[in-house]
DNA sequence: GAAATGTACGAACGATCGTGCTATTTTGTG
DNA sequence: CACAAAATAGCACGATCGTTCGTACATTTC
């Protein structure tokens, strides 16, 4: 009753897709998607794939934004709940180490950001629109942690949100190649130093 | 009267491939880098490339190491130039940030660590290496500088050496999106809070 | 000089790539 | 139920992929 009639069906087959896609990016990579491996895993033709997006480069760039979306929902998201300031903060952190956890075995943003940073069109500017509203959020927060007096009143938002999105992939790195249990106690060491070092 | 026979004409040409193979690999990472492409860059033919290594993934391995060889002659070895103890630990991260810096375009290391996290092969497992062999590196000389009475005698040297990594995580992601001079001194500004909480 | 070795080339292979074009099937509507 | 529209499949294309094979030329060794 739910895929049935009534438009939507476009929009519905569209997120099959779209998750199928997902899935296989985040091992091989954006750039590692082929339409081809796409509609085997989706169980349709490489063309009724092909139709929906018009072309590969567009493929890529909605699954880019799907990236950007769930990432959204599973680490802002849930942190707008508790109240603004330090404790906000603390909650996408936290949030953020669990969708680490989630994306050991590959994060498509994370992938993304290597793979297109050294080149341009399209899918660059993407990534750095992607890149820097999330650090723009990051930012914004931490300011409101300032004006609550949560922080320290000449923390400088820029620096404090480069050092946290840093320790995060250098928690996503190891976390990769060495295993998630060692990576998460040094990241988490590392962010009690962190917030110490910024206490008002 | 270099690229001529006699003994050598194969380690030669090898190192001329190689050469172009990592500044292609740099752009396009290694799983980018196909044997066609690389043949019309060196000007040789494709079967002629791929003597020269027998399988594509001989060749991604060889330019893997190159790398590593690249980044060690960079970064290691004038370090050991200066005494041991911080002053090397600094002349390293110095050295690295200036590797950071020629290699905002790319650095085949870091993509080839996203690019084969979540897989398996050889290709991760030379990743893996090298990575462990790096991290090592660098826990070792913080261990000197502990005994050297550099460091607080209670440093925990895989802690430090997972933050200073991150720290260059941070500086290459962010140069490569936003560009290097605010990264560097996002970095150069994390790096000196980093020191400060860890001196004697 | 003859034979052996090392090096690179050219052609071809089967597979897969992204992308058009044209049927065919599925769907929503009167 | 009929019919238009939307969605998907089928097929073919030129390109490129990694790889194999036979061959040509140069050099070294006998």
């Amino acid at each position: 009753m739910n895929t049935t009639t009534h438009p939507g069906k476009r929009a519905s087959t569209r997120e099959t897709i779209l998750d199928h896609a997902y899935a296989l990016a985040r091992s091989d990579g954006l750039e590692g998607l082929s339409i081809g491996t796409l509609a085997t895993a989706v169980g349709m033709s490489k063309s009724g794939v092909f139709a929906h997006f018009g072309s590969r480069e567009e493929l890529q760039l909605a699954v880019l934004d799907t990236g950007r979306q769930r990432f959204m929902e599973r680490v802002l998201l849930p942190a707008l709940q508790p109240p603004r300031g330090l404790p906000r903060l603390r909650a996408i952190v936290a949030n953020w180490f669990e969708w680490s956890r989630e994306h050991q075995s590959g994060c498509v943003l994370l992938s993304a950001a290597s793979e297109y940073d050294g080149r341009d069109g399209a899918l660059h500017d993407g990534v750095v629109r992607q890149q820097a509203g999330w650090r723009g959020e990051l930012q914004k927060t931490i300011g409101q942690a300032v004006a609550e007096g949560h922080l320290r009143p000449d923390t400088d938002a820029a620096q404090l949100a480069f050092e946290i999105y840093a320790l995060m992939l250098g928690l996503h790195h190891d976390a990769g190649l060495f295993g998630f249990d060692e990576a998460g106690r040094r990241t988490t060491a590392a962010f009690e130093r962190l917030w110490r070092s910024w206490q008002p």
